[in-house]
DNA sequence: CTCTCGCGGCTAACGCCGTTAGCCTCTATT
DNA sequence: AATAGAGGCTAACGGCGTTAGCCGCGAGAG
């Protein structure tokens, strides 16, 4: 394993262990038993480690998304995810600037994914998108009272574009609208 | 005009022309022509400075919502708000610890608005501002690709609510889902 | 076997950040 | 006229990301 993996693994374990305050440059360099300017050996900078750190989180839940064959599941994943590596989630989604850096394949799988479950409507996949980012945006703020059943909402969420596109297929047989697939799908993530 | 309200106000300024990282406590005080330490006799530090922020923001926003009587109308006033004024809402959005200090009365006012305008069905008000927050939240952070038309994005997600209302409305006649009103509601902004 | 070169550490330091301590002046009140 | 406090000031602390420059050690070339 090389030292920038190494120091990747541990920025990682930093970050969802006790938050992005305590990923800094010098407390890794403790961690790791050296001087933080010694870092700079294998790493550019901070942002890099930051977009690193992106990069991995996006490949695993792009992954799992593209496994999923329905609009509940791929909620449910995308959710629960969200969930269990909330710093990450965070990372990924307060930080676009990094995304430069990213490797554009990986943010698209998981787009394809949606646009795949939304018969290539690509209004409703993003209208869905939309939702299940600020969903989960608001729940990790803790936005939602604490007797709140989120669980419900997600499900009224998905619900309601189940039933929705339903009914629109069954308004729009023959000539449809201007709904067809269009660019190859937004990117996805954060 | 106390002092205070001058510090406020030109965080404001700073805040929505240059950006976060040129909100520091020394080019405040450098704008207000005084040495940063001088601001502690006004202001706690800056976490109050940020909270003051929010506070404003909150409340034309509330103030905004509170008067739109359709769904339609809300989704737009919320999202023209947010991106006028896209530093505002990134700093109400990104740092939910300041809303202790939020008085609560503002925050439930645009709530009260989505579920008047949603019978009183919770999940749903919800799920509808999870969406908006999560569409702004994107197209602010730039994730949509360029030539993606917001437009139809927010008007078929709008949409797709209102239709699903309606039947949702039709199927149950007589003896309703659990979806009577709860708790007052779920807060709101963000 | 020796010489060299570069990898990967080190210390010192810079300029920024929020914040605290302590001083002083000027104004308004008693 | 005396006094108290409001509102400035300078100096400084500890933390941040980052740069400059030095050095030891090990591998590969001659």
């Amino acid at each position: 394993m090389s030292r920038r993996e190494q120091i990747i693994d541990v920025a990682q374990r930093l970050l969802e262990a006790e938050g992005p305050e305590s990923l800094t440059m010098r407390r890794l360099a403790d961690e790791l038993g050296i001087q933080a300017p010694s870092l700079y050996k294998h790493v550019s900078g901070k942002p890099e480690i930051e977009a690193a750190l992106q990069q991995r989180a996006l490949r695993r839940l792009a992954e799992a998304l593209a496994r999923t064959s329905d609009l509940a599941t791929l909620a449910a994943v995308y959710r629960r995810w969200a969930l269990a590596h909330p710093r990450l989630y965070e990372l990924s989604t307060r930080q676009p600037l990094a995304r430069d850096r990213l490797e554009p394949g990986v943010e698209t799988e998981a787009a394809a994914a949606l646009l795949r479950l939304t018969a290539g409507d690509l209004p409703t996949a993003r209208a869905i998108w939309g939702m299940a980012h600020g969903l989960v945006d608001l729940e990790l703020a803790g936005r939602f009272p604490p007797g709140a059943d989120l669980d419900a909402v997600w499900e009224r969420a998905v619900a309601t574009f189940a039933t929705a596109s339903a009914t629109r297929a069954r308004h729009a047989s023959g000539v449809g609208g201007r709904t067809g697939p269009g660019a190859p799908g937004g990117r996805a993530s954060g």
